[in-house]
DNA sequence: TTGTAGGCGTTATCAT
DNA sequence: ATGATAACGCCTACAA
C-alpha cells in the first residue's frame, strides 16, 4: 500500500549517493561506533538531500522494542472519558515525560466486555511498558495484573491499591487526605458530617472511608450510617444523592464528597431546591479540579497531584526501559510511591462564609 | 532485552506442537486461504496452550503498516493540555472509532520550538494516518501541512481552516454559530454587544468575528471597536479582559465570548468586583462545555460537536487505510466536512433572569 | 574506520 | 490444503 505520491527515499539510495555502505549510513544516523568526520558529513548530506527518514517500524523490529509506552484507560462508550479531570491531568503528565524520553504514547482502551489481557500488549510488542489507569478491584482485573507481574513486565498501577498484592504502584494517601478534610470540618464546628463516597471497588474509596472514620473517631464523633451516601463520581450521581440528603439537612451540618463533580451535582440540586445558602452543610470535596473554584460557593477540595503521578509513573517505567540492565533489581523491589494530598480551603467550608 | 521472566512462545513452537509448518500457523491465525478444519483446530489449540500472541511489531513490519492512527496535539509544557474540554472530547471520539477499527491511537505532541515535520511521522512509519488538532494558521504550519498534502498522505485537519488551501478538513460553521449567538443577544434587546474573541491565528476566531459582524449588520447595529477584546481562551485571559470591560459596563448590555473558559473568567471578575448580577451584560459563550451549566448564572453557550468531529475524522481516515484501493479517488476529491453548531440558551442571556 | 552478512518474526508467493 | 522460502528495513557482530 503505497499511500504517498512519491517514493520514499531508501537507505540504499542514501548509501549510494554518499558512496558508502548501508551499514555506515546506519552508524552515522545512530551516532554509534567510530567514524571519519568526512564520512559522517557525506552521509548526513545525502540523507538530508534525499529526505531520508529511517523507518521507526523496522528499527523497532530489529531492536525488538516498540518505543511505546502504553496507557490503559477505561473504555466507556460515549462517556466522554477524557472530560474527566482525573485522566486529563495524568495523561498530560505522562505525555510530557514520554516526550522527553523519545518514546511515544499509545492509548489503549480497556473494554468492559472482554476479559482483560494486559499481557498481550507486551506479547504483541505493542508496548515496552504499561501504565494502568482507572483500575478497580475486581477478580478479572486482579488476575490480569497478577499475570503481568508474574511475567515481570514493566508496568505500574496508578491511583489504585490492591490489598494483599505487591503490585508496583503510584498512589496517593487518600486516607490521610480524607482525614484532614473531615478534621477540618470538625474544627469548623460541624457535628454531623455526611459523606458522599464513590464505589468501594476503587481502593481510593475505601481509603477515603477509613480517613473519614478516623477523623470522626479522633474528634469524638460517631459514624452515622444514615449520613453515608454512594455515587459513581458523576455529576448526575451527586445530584441524585443530594435528594436523599435534603431530608437530613436540618441536622447534617457538614459534608465530605469524594470528588468535585459529585459535589457540583449536589450544589446544583440544592440550588434548584432553593435551599438558602446559609442552610448548606459546610462542604469539602475532592480532586481540586478547575471546577472547584468556579462554583458558588467555591468548593473546598483536597488537591490530588494527578499530573505529578503521571510524570512519576512514566519516569519510573521509562528509566527501566532505558537501562534494561538494572531491570531485575527493579522487579525484586517493586515501587510503592505514596504521594500526599493537600486540603485547599475555600468558601464552601469556610466559617466566614455564613 | 528480555524483560519477561518467561520466554515468549514463538510461532515455531506452535507449529511443532500442532505438527504443521509455520506458514500454516500464520494462515490459521489470520484466517486466510483454505484449510482443513482439523488443522485449524490443532493450531488454535497449540497456540492457546502456549499462549502464543503474534508480534504486532513484526506483522506491521512485514505488512508495511503501523496500525496506528496518529493525533497531533499542541505541546504546551505543564499546561495541562487535556484539561481542555476541546481536546478531551475530540480524543474520546477518535478513540472510540479507532478501537472499532482495530487500530491504535498514537499521541504526538507538537513542539513550539522545532519546525514542524509532520511528514516524518509517515516516513518513519509511525502512523498510517494523521489527525491534526489545535492547528493554527502560521507560515510553518501551512508549509508542513502542504507537504503532507503534496505527498498525498492520508491526514485531516480538524477545527481549523486554511484559506486559500484545499486541505482535507473537518470543521464547524463557526460563523453561523456566532451569528446566531449575537442575533440572539440582539433579540434579547441588547444594543451594545461586546465580543471577547480568541487569537486570530485560529480560523475559528476569524469565523466568529465574521458571524459577529454579520449579526450586527443584520440587526442594524454598528461595530464598535471599543467593545472588541482579545484573550487566549484561558480563564485567566477572560478574567483580565473583564477588567477592561468594567468601565463600559453601563453601556455594554450584551457580551459574546469565544469559549466558556474565558466567560468563566469574566464572571469571576465581575463577582469579585461585586458587580450586581442585574448589571451584568447578557452573555453568550461558546463550546457548551460541562462548565457552562454550573456557573452562576448558567451560561448560554454555542454547542460544538467536538466528539462527533473526532469520530467523523477518524472514520474517514481509517476507511481510507482499510481499503487502500480507493485511496486515490479520495485524494482527488478532498474532504470538507462542515458541521453545525447550536445555540443553547441559559440564564446568562435569558430575559427572565433579571 | 568501514564493509559484509546474518538475523529479527511476519506475510506472501510459489511449489507441491 | 500445506510446506518451503524470499522479502521487509534495520542493527550488529565480525571481518577486513
Amino acid at each position: 500500500m503505497e499511500m504517498s505520491g512519491f517514493t520514499i527515499a531508501t537507505r540504499k539510495e542514501v548509501a549510494e549517493l554518499a558512496g558508502v555502505s548501508e551499514a555506515t549510513v546506519s552508524r552515522v544516523l545512530n551516532g554509534v561506533g567510530p567514524m571519519k568526520e568526512e564520512t559522517r558529513a557525506k552521509v548526513l548530506f545525502a540523507a538530508g538531500k534525499l529526505g531520508y527518514v529511517p523507518s521507526a517500524l523496522a528499527r523497532s523490529f530489529a531492536k525488538n522494542r516498540s518505543g511505546n509506552l502504553g496507557v490503559v484507560l477505561p473504555y466507556i462508550p460515549k462517556a466522554r472519558l477524557f472530560s474527566s479531570y482525573y485522566f486529563s491531568e495524568m495523561l498530560s503528565g505522562i505525555g510530557s515525560i514520554v516526550r522527553e524520553h523519545g518514546y511515544d504514547l499509545l492509548l489503549l482502551f480497556r473494554s468492559e466486555q472482554e476479559q482483560q489481557e494486559y499481557e498481550s500488549f507486551f506479547r504483541a510488542q505493542k508496548v515496552d511498558a504499561l501504565i494502568i489507569l482507572g483500575s478497580r478491584d475486581e477478580p478479572g482485573e486482579r488476575e490480569a495484573i497478577r499475570k503481568l507481574q508474574d511475567a515481570k513486565y514493566p508496568f505500574l498501577v496508578v491511583n489504585q491499591h490492591f490489598e494483599g498484592e505487591s503490585f508496583p504502584e503510584v498512589d496517593v494517601d487518600h486516607e490521610e487526605g480524607s482525614r484532614q478534610a473531615v478534621n477540618h470540618l470538625i474544627r469548623q464546628g460541624c457535628n454531623r458530617i455526611g459523606f458522599l463516597n464513590g464505589p468501594l471497588s476503587y481502593s481510593n474509596s475505601v481509603d477515603r472511608l477509613s480517613g473519614y472514620q478516623k477523623a470522626l473517631e479522633q474528634g469524638g464523633h460517631d459514624l452515622t450510617p444514615t449520613y453515608l451516601f454512594e455515587g459513581n463520581f458523576s455529576r448526575r450521581s451527586g445530584y441524585e444523592a443530594a435528594e436523599k440528603m435534603i431530608e437530613h439537612l436540618t441536622e447534617m451540618d457538614g459534608l465530605f464528597v469524594a470528588n468535585d463533580r459529585m459535589a457540583i451535582g449536589v450544589l446544583q440540586k440544592f440550588r434548584e431546591q432553593h435551599i438558602p445558602e446559609v442552610n448548606y452543610p459546610k462542604i469539602v470535596a475532592y480532586d481540586d479540579s478547575d471546577a472547584a473554584e468556579i462554583t458558588v460557593p467555591p468548593l473546598s477540595s483536597v488537591r490530588v497531584p494527578f499530573y505529578e503521578m503521571g510524570t512519576i509513573a512514566a519516569r519510573k517505567l521509562l528509566q527501566i526501559c532505558d537501562d534494561a540492565v538494572q531491570t531485575n533489581k527493579w522487579f525484586d523491589d517493586p515501587v510503592r510511591e505514596l504521594l500526599q494530598a493537600e486540603l485547599i480551603v475555600r468558601a464552601s467550608s469556610d466559617g466566614t462564609r455564613v
